[in-house]
DNA sequence: GTATTAATAT
DNA sequence: TATATTAATA
């Protein structure tokens, strides 16, 4: 049914971040620096007390035209955009990126949140072994700022982590991702481990994103990524517990999480 | 020429 | 380690 279609983001969007996860933090993530290079004004944040109930992230970000990229106070100490407003006075050699077009940027590490890794593994498993590759699947995430090689990188993980996956005892035999005729995703166990849930084995082999139903929420909170998954998305524990001892992860990026399509992406002819 | 991937670097 | 960047190549 076409209606489903419909529905399909307005579902997904519902499922995917959740405020009170999303976006925890009030710090700015924009570094001043940035803010003014681009112009821009820090979105307003409702207050993080009341945003509890139904909230729906409804928030955008201000109409950004360039990588609406909201970084993460990265910490790093990175010579490209070090926060010119304590350039250390020594004669930093560089100029510092308010010169530059925000085109040549350099971006901070993207920092791959539960709520990104879902999208990407859903985007993944509704694309199929055939479709999956970096541009498909940035496309169908459609987080903006999001790019090719941010995913291309993290697809290159996830492989590895698919081949490395405990359970697959090879009754079977057949190969980690071996399967793919129709456009299967990935061995059944495999992605069930992976997706944790929230993806059913209803992905389609073609484009056409359909519908399916995806639980937003398992056992009322969403199920993390997961708990097999080597890939360390550990620090990221939303609901429970406990606190690391390391830094907390800025996760407040790419909060912008709704669909939007790449503007930079700009393919040139 | 672009896109994907493995390898490598940070 | 996680992610970025490069290099090879399809």
């Amino acid at each position: 049914m076409i209606e489903e279609d419909t529905n399909w983001f307005s579902k997904w969007e519902e499922q995917l971040p959740s405020p009170d996860d999303l976006m925890p933090i009030s710090q700015s993530l924009i570094t001043p620096d940035l803010a003014l290079a681009f112009d821009i004004k820090p979105p307003m944040f409702p207050s993080p007390s009341q945003n509890h109930g139904h909230l729906r992230r409804d928030m955008r970000v201000p109409p950004i035209c360039v990588p609406s990229l909201i970084f993460p106070l990265n910490n790093h100490n990175s010579s490209e955009f070090a926060d010119s407003s304590d350039l250390g006075g020594s004669g930093t050699p560089l100029s510092g990126p308010s010169d530059e077009p925000a085109r040549t940027l350099k971006r901070p590490r993207l920092v791959w949140t539960p709520q990104l890794h879902k999208r990407f593994v859903d985007a993944v498993a509704r694309l199929g072994i055939k479709n999956a590759v970096p541009k498909t699947i940035m496309q169908l995430m459609s987080v903006d700022g999001l790019t090719r090689e941010n995913v291309a990188s993290h697809l290159q993980k996830y492989r590895l982590y698919l081949k490395r996956m405990p359970g697959l005892s090879g009754s079977g035999g057949k190969g980690a991702l071996g399967i793919n005729g129709g456009g299967k995703v990935v061995d059944p166990a495999t992605d069930h481990l992976f997706a944790s849930g929230p993806v059913p084995p209803h992905f389609l082999p073609f484009l056409p994103v359909a519908p399916m139903h995806q639980h937003p929420q398992i056992g009322g909170v969403e199920a993390v990524v997961h708990p097999h998954m080597q890939m360390q998305m550990n620090n990221y524990r939303q609901g429970g517990g406990g606190h690391f001892g390391g830094a907390a992860p800025a996760n407040g990026q790419y909060e912008n999480l709704h669909h939007h399509f790449p503007g930079r992406e700009a393919q040139p002819s």
